[in-house]
DNA sequence: CCCCAAATGTTTTTT
DNA sequence: ACATTTGGGG
């Protein structure tokens, strides 16, 4: 007899408990380290295995990295035929795609073409001078659904019309469009019997990342017997700026009726000493009722530096001397410590904005210590990606008037005259030849990189992807399983864990940045410091070169409220003084 | 209206 | 440091 391996298995109780939930909707508060996807997987596989139609389940996640790493994580618990793991863009477009009228068709345009839009609408109105603090606002106003301009200045509201009119015009839709729209169809179908949607069950994951209109969209979503899964962890809300309200959370339980609270308390990645420390942060507003776990005993040290180029060179020397590394001081201090040799892969380096991580990357350069750092996708790909687009939606005959319009009048000309055969052919040759023949149309030099890319680019579109929703810059994903520290922002470590962090430039009025939220900005410290299972750095520099401008602003107060948690001198075993100093005069 | 100098801000990130 | 925007003068 075969004997299958039960979603429940290597659950915690309350994990467990929270999987099986079945008769309300389900709100489940995991803290950094609980389990959360793991609970969110098995879940998903227990319901199936419990006889819920795959086709009824539906995932949801915010990214489309997320998304991926979910299904991955449910195949490995035995694939599921059927089940639907995607962003909430995602299911947007195709959702409205589905319902538009034959021959319609929905264009996600990027955010380069959304702002050119903007502006050229801007410029016919006469509102050129003020038309980036309209976009922001409207781009504000439109983090909400139905969007209500009725209140806001005439300009705007012209403005919005416009805008939203040159879309319609040309089947254009911005990512903000997806979510409306998709809410606005939905709420026009009702729930009736011909309503379009049955999902027996929505699972949502990091539910303190939604926007006010996906959540309405989410409740649209739902029918009268669907039950919905949020899961989540609202002292790790860290995207307000882009929308995301943590409150929603609460609103939850309030709408989605009646519904069982589960929180996970069981923390396995972090040592106590580390949820204390970022509880602390927090202050006593909602403190995290978290137990750890781990079985390490878990030490936070914090260094002060005279400038950041000696706090850069402490941390690339500390890395070396945990990796083991090669010079005297690692010999003398690594293993008089007796402390375990880590790889380079165990540490992280992370900063509040990215602009700290050059002076890290240079010194660590310098001391030949391998690293990786998360930077943003450069506008040429991006431009790329844009004038592909533009390309595929022409040679599949979709607002074919726009996208002429985008392209570099030669290629119009060409388009014109050899337009039959283009469209013959991209339907049919292979996505490697079709790359290469591109990439000359465009004037590309056809360099590795650029081939993955438009490969790729051509196998998405031709699965019916829109390239604004399912590709990105390879390069801005790190790789953990190269052997390099990792240079990262803390936003983007969110999710992520490492059994060394550094965090570096600790200082007043970067963390919490001076001009953030503040409640936001602790959350940013309680993800920071949640990110390690054995070791925290922290950092800071009295004084900073930071964009040609010194300053001398001193630690971070918030480091106050971490006490006693925190040694200020690491245990540095002193001997051999003499040789030390000695060797020290040779750098 | 256009061009150049001076002033002004600089997070975080996804779709 | 550096890109972008503003404002004044031609």
């Amino acid at each position: 007899m075969i004997s299958y391996s039960s979603p429940l298995d290597h659950l915690n109780p309350l994990q467990a408990k929270a999987v099986r939930v079945l008769d309300s909707h389900l709100l489940v508060e995991a803290g950094p380290g609980t389990g959360k996807t793991r609970v969110l997987t098995a879940r998903a596989s227990w319901l199936a295995r419990e006889g819920v139609l795959p086709e009824s389940i539906l995932a949801v996640t915010f990214t489309n990295k997320a998304a991926g790493e979910m299904r991955d994580r449910i195949g490995l618990q035995g694939t599921i035929p059927g089940l639907e793991v995607t962003t909430f863009h995602s299911w947007a477009y195709r959702f409205i795609s589905s319902m538009l009228p034959a021959g319609d068709t929905v264009t996600v345009i990027s955010e380069a073409e959304q702002k050119r839009i903007f502006s050229e609408v801007a410029k016919r109105l006469g509102l050129e001078a003020r038309a980036r603090d309209f976009f922001d606002r409207l781009q504000y106003l439109k983090q909400f659904y139905p969007v209500s301009i009725e209140d806001e200045p005439e300009e705007i509201r012209l403005l919005a019309k416009e805008y939203s009119d040159y879309l319609r015009r040309h089947g254009l839709y911005d990512y903000d469009d997806l979510i409306l729209s998709a809410a606005a169809l939905l709420a026009a179908a009702g729930h009736g019997k011909d309503f379009p949607l049955s999902y027996a069950h929505i699972l949502v994951d990091e539910f303190q990342d939604i926007s006010p209109a996906q959540y309405s969209m989410l409740r649209l979503m739902s029918g009268s017997t669907t039950l919905v899964t949020a899961i989540g962890d609202q002292n790790q809300a860290i995207y307000g700026f882009r929308g995301a309200d943590p409150m929603l959370m609460e609103q939850f339980r309030k709408d989605f009726t009646p519904c069982t609270r589960i929180s996970l308390v069981h923390a396995y990645r972090c040592p106590q000493q580390f949820l204390d420390a970022a509880g602390k942060v927090l202050g006593s507003s909602s403190p995290p009722k978290l137990e750890s776990v781990s079985n390490q005993a878990g030490t936070i040290i914090l260094k002060r530096f005279r400038d950041y180029e000696k706090e850069a060179a402490w941390i690339a020397g500390r890395i070396d001397q945990i990796c083991g590394g090669t010079s005297f001081e690692s010999f003398n201090q690594g293993t008089a410590t007796g402390q375990v040799m880590r790889s380079l892969s165990d540490i992280a380096v992370l900063y509040r904005i990215n602009k700290l991580g050059d002076a890290i990357a240079e010194r660590l350069e310098k001391a030949g210590i391998p690293f990786q750092i998360s930077s943003k996708s450069s506008t040429s790909y991006m431009k790329m990606l844009d004038m592909l687009q533009h390309l595929f939606d022409i040679l599949d005959s979709r607002a074919e008037k726009y996208h002429i319009s985008r392209l570099p009048s030669g290629l119009q000309e060409d388009l014109r005259n050899a337009g039959p055969v283009w469209r013959d052919r991209f339907r049919t040759l292979e996505a490697a030849t079709m790359a290469e023949m591109l990439a000359q149309l465009f004037g590309w030099d056809l360099d590795p990189d650029i081939k993955g890319l438009t490969e790729r680019a051509v196998r998405l579109y031709r699965q019916g992807q829109p390239l604004s929703l399912a590709i990105r810059e390879e390069q801005d994903h790190l790789d953990f399983q190269v052997e390099a520290v990792s240079l990262l922002s803390i936003h983007a470590s969110k999710g992520l864990e490492f059994p060394v962090v550094f965090l570096s430039g600790c200082e007043q009025g970067i963390i919490p940045w001076k001009k953030g939220d503040m409640d936001e900005e602790l959350r940013l410290l309680y993800v920071a410091l949640t990110r390690a299972s054995e070791q925290v750095f922290i950092t800071c520099a009295a004084r900073r070169r930071l964009w040609g401008r010194t300053t001398a602003t001193g630690c971070s107060s918030v480091l106050e409220r971490l006490g006693g948690l925190v040694s200020k001198e690491p245990p540095v075993v002193k001997k051999k003084k003499k040789k030390k100093a000695r060797q020290k005069k040779l750098f």
